[in-house]
RNA sequence: GGGCCCAUAGCUCAGCGGCAGAGCACCUCCUUUGCAAGGAGGAAGCCCUGGGUUCAAAUCCCAGUGGGUCCA
């Protein structure tokens, strides 16, 4: 079965006397040291026999299981490191939420460009993994949260030297089962219940052996062995279909369920129960969820008959129901009606620490990304509270776990949640207007409110089907939810996102070498030397390589240098500077000659701008933290000459109030005129000095970063900076604006560019005060009154055109006999307005009225039509608009149109009386 | 990053090419004095902004601004 049979054949297994056998039940090869042992532990081989039962020598809570473990691994060896944000996303950016320890380490140091931050390591690494959400709380042992506990030891092939950031073994497959085992055997487990069943491991296009290990009918760990990656012309085809051949670097990757291992020595009928007791009480009694002894007793035997079934989807939780209920000899419906509310309450346990740590690290909530990941949990939660009937708010809730992760920032916390449980709230209320109203529409008629209202329902307004159900069904309104409901929203969503371009390598760039970057010895240098190394045409213009270059290339949001390049004879204009595979690619206008030697001169005052710009961004970023919080990180930014804008995260609108503490600390840090410093120091010891916000703009490679330090302000960053603080000369902010939820960005301008800013805002005022002959200063008021007054003529105009139109039709008009029925037809050059409001003057008095006017460079006709007569306004109205070559209409009583003849105007008004007599006739 | 929805009176919304509307709130009067009181009258709108189409745009099209929502 095993291709890999003998990569699990280690030296350990032979000299402790272990026997690989092979499962009747689901087939697996597996190690034991029980020599009559017939199957290999996990479900549904096997039950789980802790429950009641611990399986270890004490009972730990979460915190003392973990430091249990770490201190085993330190006292074995390894180092201790700080667990890393479980928003992966934060250095790197094909994943979003951290899922397992190994992400922290993926990809720099996985792949050898970079050293672990210690070697071999243990960790407790908060995860979440978003794909458990609909088992939490039903399964008994799925949790959305939770620590992998871990050790890690990152080895390189003898044979290929130093060529990675670690070189050597540290310790393989043998010490690692050795190591688990002792690790065992200190909680006081027996050992001869402990099998490591094989289980090749494939994920991420890495590959390799694996133990599974389980002890008493639980999984508490897994041991992999990642050693080989994904290769067309690889030796070992993996269960994924795809083939593998082995790498230079192979790692140890292990992982310990904490909530396993302290549920284990517990012997609780569920996880939840040994994870969150303190949490799950308070909601029980908040709830008011008691139950008689009787029924305690009931659901303890449910729940741990339930942990002897195989489920790993809802679905089957409520089919295995049946059995179980059938099995303690109760009613199913009635054992239903006892753990559903439990299971709310174990769900809700679990989510508030998720969105703790979420939160905690600085998450944001928003439409995008992990921040949408947390707002569906958030939304999640609160319906779950609301459904088991929790009286409490949910910031509390979420508190409660933040308190227990010992985070920091637990006010920004609280004020997160409670921006956002209102900004549900808002929504439930507007979803729950609208579907009313759509119900009433429908409660009358036999129709059930049709599909498509249902998915327009959810995908655009974030009303859940059931929700429509509730209110519907209330109203006397039928709704059909169809089981495919949520693959109809997605086909609405299909031939989404476009297709990217390949990339093309550019081969000649393979063989130069990396170009030396002058412009981090001294930022204040223009002018170098250097040698063309080479000359590439392109469609449009020449990319001159060099051999050294004061030119920035365009990177992290900070745009390329201009300037030119000189030799004896010519000089060519530099437009766009790049960086490919270390090499740096000047375009130019004209080819320098392969080979010459020129002089780079740059366009110093671009370059100024340009590194004022850059400063100020790392200036206003912590402005910004200081003035919102410390949940606010840079989510983008792009320098400029004349205006830099800079994203950042954070869950409101920046009122115009913060804009200006934030302008103030800003401008007080230019005034302290501060210098900012650039290093290059061993990327751990920064990042462990500096924490993780060191990276605003992205994890840069390597075993050391530059690191630039504005005051307390400490960035890794590549850009060019000024000198001191001082040389940026003034920030000011011009504006701020949404980019997406829970992203802000905010455009400002420094140095001379933010004085022209704001010379150009003055400008505004001065020209506004100007028009309205004040004084700047009475600007405000004077547009407010000048608004003001010019409503209130907009009301008399209207008055006095309706008096004029009265007037008008009681003067002396010529009146027409249409069969017996009067009719005024009149030239009257005045508006839409006015004929309107004359028209229905003269039908007021019982007439017909035809009226037509020139005014606005257009021939134009309103007719008006009193009770009783049959004449249609529209036909009337039709007829006359065409003779004028336009069209018209309206309701039979009152009808408008024209036309472009203005010429023929009154030859039409001089026919009309036909006219009204063939319509009356029709 | 992409899709979809929305913007009209203080609030909630209807109108969807042809005279700018309703309910609630507000003001005045009458009736009544027990929980969303009733009746009569009234005031209150740059129909988000800018272009376009049209004889005619709140209404249709495009762009912008603001808000909502779903998906990766």
């Amino acid at each position: 079965m095993s291709e890999l049979e003998e990569e699990y054949r280690l030296d350990y297994f032979e000299e402790e006397g272990f026997y690989r056998k092979q499962c009747p039940v689901t087939d697996a090869y597996f190690w034991t040291r029980d020599p009559d042992r017939e199957t290999c532990g996990e479900p549904p081989a096997d039950d789980y026999s802790f429950i009641d039962n611990p399986g270890f020598d004490e009972e730990y809570t979460l915190e003392e299981m973990r430091e249990k473990f770490l201190s085993f691994f330190e006292e074995h060896g390894h180092e201790r490191i700080e667990p890393y944000p479980v928003a992966a996303n934060r250095w790197r950016d094909d994943v979003l939420l951290t899922q397992a320890s190994i992400y922290d380490f993926q990809p720099l140091v996985t792949s050898g460009q970079t050293p672990p931050p210690a070697n071999p390591l243990t960790i407790s690494q908060p995860c979440i993994r978003m794909q458990d959400i609909d088992n939490v709380g039903k399964t008994g042992r799925h949790t959305m949260a939770f620590e992998m506990m871990a050790h890690h030891a990152f080895n390189a092939r003898e044979e290929v030297g130093d060529e990675y950031a670690y070189s050597g073994e540290v310790y393989w497959k043998d010490e690692t089962v050795e190591l688990c085992d002792q690790f065992f055997e200190s909680m006081g487990a027996d050992v001869s219940e402990i099998t490591y069943i094989e289980d090749p491991w494939v994920g991420g296009g890495n590959a390799g052996p694996a133990f599974e290990v389980l002890y008493r009918g639980a999984e508490l760990a897994t041991l992999v062995f990642m050693s080989m990656e994904q290769d067309p012309e690889g030796e070992y085809e993996m269960k994924d279909g795809n083939r593998y051949s082995p790498m230079d670097t192979y790692i140890v990757d292990t992982g310990y369920g904490l909530e396993r291992w302290a549920w284990v020595s517990q012997g609780t009928a569920t996880v939840y129960e040994a994870v969150y007791p303190d949490m799950i009480q308070f909601l029980k009694e908040n709830a008011g969820v008691s139950m008689t002894d009787e029924e305690e007793e009931l659901v303890h035997r449910a729940a741990k008959l339930s942990g002897y079934l195989d489920i790993d989807e809802v679905d089957d939780v409520y089919e295995a129901r049946v059995g179980i209920a059938d099995e303690l000899g109760v009613d199913a419906e009635e054992l239903t009606s006892l753990l559903r509310p439990l299971e709310d309450i174990y769900a809700i346990a679990d989510h508030c620490r998720t969105l703790a740590y979420m939160f905690g690290d600085g998450i944001v909530p928003s439409n995008v990304g992990t921040g949408y990941l947390a707002r569906m949990v958030l939304r999640r939660t609160k319906r779950l509270v609301d459904n088991v009937g929790v009286d409490a708010p949910l910031d509390e809730l979420v508190d409660m776990q933040a308190e227990r992760l010992d985070y920091q920032n637990r006010d920004t916390i609280r004020d997160i949640v409670r921006t956002e449980e209102r900004k549900y709230r808002e929504t439930l209320e507007r979803g729950t207007r609208r579907v009313e109203s759509l119900a009433d529409e429908y409660a009358d008629s036999d129709e059930s409110i049709p599909l498509d209202d249902l998915v327009e329902l959810y995908d655009s307004h974030g009303i859940q089907p059931d929700m429509v159900r509730d209110i519907a069904e209330a109203r006397g309104a039928t709704v059909d939810v169809p089981d495919n409901f949520y693959s109809l929203v997605a086909d609405r969503h299909e031939g989404e996102g476009a297709s990217e371009a390949a990339e093309e390598r550019e081969e000649r760039l393979a063989d130069l070498p990396d170009t030396e970057k002058l412009y981090y010895d001294d930022q204040e240098r223009t002018e170098f030397e250097a040698v063309v190394l080479d000359v590439i045409e392109r469609e449009e213009g020449f990319d001159v390589v060099l051999d050294q270059t004061m030119f920035y290339p365009e990177g992290g949001g900070q745009p390329a240098d201009h300037g030119t390049l000189s030799t004896d004879d010519a000089t060519v204009q530099v437009t766009d500077v790049q960086i490919r595979d270390g090499v740096v690619l000047h375009r130019a206008d004209a080819d320098p000659g392969k080979g010459e030697f020129v002089r780079g001169q740059l366009d110093v005052e671009r370059r100024r701008r340009l590194m004022r710009h850059h400063t100020a961004t790392h200036v206003v970023g912590h402005a910004a933290r200081r003035v919102l919080g410390d949940h606010v990180r840079q989510a983008g930014a792009q320098k400029g000459t004349d205006r830099a804008r800079f994203d950042i995260t954070h869950y409101e609108r920046i009122s115009r109030e913060e804009v200006k503490r934030i302008e103030q600390v800003a401008n007080d840090i230019v005034m302290q005129n501060l210098a900012v410093k650039q290093e290059w120091p061993d990327r751990h010891e920064a990042q462990e000095k500096y924490g993780f916000d060191l990276y605003q703009g992205g994890i840069p490679p390597g075993r050391n970063i530059r690191v630039i330090t504005v005051g307390s302000d400490v960035q890794a960053c590549g850009g060019t900076h000024v000198r001191r603080t001082g040389d940026i000369g003034a920030i000011k902010i011009l504006t701020t604006e949404p980019v997406q939820d829970g992203i802000e960005r905010i455009v400002f301008a420094a140095g001379d560019a933010a004085i022209s800013a704001t010379q150009a805002t003055e400008d505004s005022l001065y020209e506004a005060a100007s028009v309205l002959d004040v004084t700047p200063e009475d600007v405000p008021a004077t547009a407010e009154r000048f608004f003001t007054e010019w409503k209130d003529r907009g009301k008399t105009i209207d008055r006095l055109k309706s008096e004029l139109a009265e007037a008008r039709a009681a003067a002396e008009t010529e009146e027409i006999d249409i069969d017996g029925t009067p009719a005024v037809v009149q030239r009257l050059d005045g508006d839409a307005d006015e004929l309107r409001a004359t028209a229905n003057a003269i039908v007021d008095e019982g007439k017909v009225a035809v009226l037509g006017s020139a005014a606005g460079g257009s021939a134009q006709f309103v007719v008006g039509v009193p009770d009783g007569v049959s004449i249609n306004a529209g036909e009337v109205v039709g007829e006359l608009a065409g003779r004028v070559g336009g069209g018209g209409g309206g309701p039979p009583d009152f009808a408008q149109g024209g036309g472009p003849d203005v010429d023929a105007l009154d030859d039409v008004l001089e026919e009309t009386p036909n006219v009204l007599r063939q319509v009356l006739d029709a």
